[in-house]
DNA sequence: ATGAAAGCGCTAACAA
DNA sequence: TTGTTAGCGCTTTCAT
């Protein structure tokens, strides 16, 4: 699985060796100094921090914390970096780690299983202090690891599962239930769904399943749906809302897996002079700030985003106020936007 | 500098102890067996894997490194992740980096010079074997860490200024005299500027620059400016632009710093009925592929974001052609593309 | 093809 | 308050 490593060798850099020599105090009085560790006397101090500074010396964690079993690192593992929603997260996660000495070290996995083996395998390989990983649904050997790792484990974004430790997210299915029930309540009957081709995100999935639950219980069913791949997502949600109204001329609401598809969505339809939310209505999901900007407020859901990423980093910290650092479950509860773009009853 | 680190204690994990007892294998051949090294006969071979698996053995990259004295990480610091570019470049990155063994860890300033500081001081603790770090204005203080941290090192984005050691990235100066002139050329004559309110988004500062300096050269100046801080962007272009075309409605071009208020801009402006280009030219900056999907293409300039990261990471894994990991400065060539949002003449 | 010894740079534990 | 010793888990080097 490890792949075959071959980096450049260092060119060597100072040690403690080098600032204990140029200050005349012993190695470890100057790891203490380093660390504000132990008691230490001002002038033995000043001597120390002096000749660091002087010589540029950077200490070396890598010794530091093979010595000391201990990393200052929380693994950050999510699919993706480019659809708005996991940079909120890590905007969570950063705020809360600020001040605990923790570094978040975050890795991609394009929502493929295998990507995930693999940076969890290399993230592990480093003795982090915790992981905070997107989803609850992965391979064996993936689950297989974060549970012999032995350090604190947040599954985020979703609680639709078992986690292997910890969980902090809000359930997709009873968003997608939610989403459709306010639909269906506003009067649409005619409904269509635009999301993505990605089967491993299964978050979306679970939305959908929601969504189409609910439908079902009041005898309603999705009519047509269109899904797209890569590109654009603005682009690809005004394509695909001129393909499905095209195709199914009647349909009086869209809901898009995302609002930056749902905004391609309504910018199509108001180009087209449809009448927005009475001739259709429209819903994304996510809760980005992007939608603000529109013409009119996109109806989202929102994610919880900054809050998933808060709560999941003051787990690792062990900064709860009942001091758990595993098995804690938190179940988030999405608000619903309705914004301009469901027809109020 | 450094902040006082009191991470979770380790559990206990395996060792290559574990994988030696339980083969039957001495420690040495184990570590040959899982890094691919030396001649190992293929049974000693099978059961040191089978053993591994058994277990459930991740090796130590701390002692690994220690010992080895090389740690495959190669260090990429940006200002943000969520403003769209960023994380292109890191694509670029990860692509190159993909098969080297080498793995980016990426570190997050949010244009701060003191977090830039940290965060290096941070990345260089670890040795990495190279460091990719944006833009060419920094401390003294990250400067000189830069300077003796011996290995290579990639500033990216920018290539108007002194590298500490390579450079990757457009020349924004050009970028702005270029989009200036591209403007004039068009006719329009009463220019407004709408842009960020970031004292340390130098890149964004010196297109403006070469953008009044283009001006300049043509008897004309910037008429009118906005200047915006957080927030949705999509949203503050939208504000910002109802602001100066109330301000100053005889305004015929509004130059954006970036593709999202330019897009802001772009929808105030389809809403109110303006003519699109004929009263009004609008441009951004960056080439981000949302502009896509605007009811008419912004104009704008493409930043070469992925390519930038591409030829970055090129260097620090000792992938050029020639073979060269420092002293490279590489100047890319913004590309304007005009859109729907200039008039042809 | 395999093993034994030394040591990477630091910190824990103890001694003075 | 300061110093000494041992060793973290691995890889390098050298021996077999």
């Amino acid at each position: 699985m490890a792949k075959d490593p071959a980096p450049a060798l260092q060119r060597r850099t100072l040690t403690l060796r080098d600032v204990s020599d140029a200050s005349g105090v012993s190695e470890m009085t100057v790891s203490r100094v380093l660390r504000n560790r132990g008691d230490v006397s001002g002038p033995t101090r000043e001597r120390v921090l002096a000749a660091a500074r002087a010589l540029g010396y950077v200490p070396n964690r890598i010794a530091g914390a093979l010595a000391s079993q201990r990393v200052n690192l929380v693994a950050v593992i999510i699919p993706s970096l480019s659809n708005m929603v996991f940079p909120e997260v890590l905007t969570g996660v950063s705020e809360v780690l600020e001040d605990t000495g923790l570094q978040p070290v975050v890795g991609v996995t394009n929502y493929s299983p295998e990507r995930e083996e693999k940076v969890l395998y290399e993230m592990l390989s480093w003795r982090p202090s915790g992981i905070i990983i997107a989803g609850l649904e992965r391979s064996p050997a993936a689950r297989a690891m974060l549970e012999n790792a032995g350090i604190p484990i947040v599954e985020i974004m979703d609680v639709d599962g078992t986690p292997v430790d910890s969980a902090v997210g809000i359930s997709h299915r009873r968003a997608g239930r939610k989403m459709a029930e306010a639909i269906v309540q506003a009067g649409y009957r005619r409904i269509g769904f635009l999301g993505t081709m990605m089967p491993h995100d299964h978050r979306a999935r679970k939305r959908l399943e929601g969504f189409e639950a609910a439908l079902a219980a009041q005898g309603l069913q999705v009519e047509d749906r269109e899904f797209y791949s890569g590109g654009s997502a603005l682009l690809k949600g005004r394509e695909m809302t001129e393909a499905i109204m095209t195709r199914s001329p009647d349909l009086d609401f869209l809901y898009h897996s995302n609002d930056m598809i749902g905004a391609g969505g309504l910018l199509w339809c108001l180009n087209h002079g449809i009448d927005v939310p009475g001739k259709v209505g429209l819903a994304g999901f996510n809760g980005v700030e992007l939608v603000q900007g529109l013409p009119c407020r996109l109806a989202t859901m929102d994610a919880c985003r900054l809050e998933i990423g808060r709560r999941a980093a003051e787990i690792v910290a062990g900064k709860r106020p009942d001091g758990a650092t595993s098995g804690v479950v938190i179940e988030l509860e999405p608000k619903l936007e309705p914004g301009d773009t469901i027809r109020r009853i």
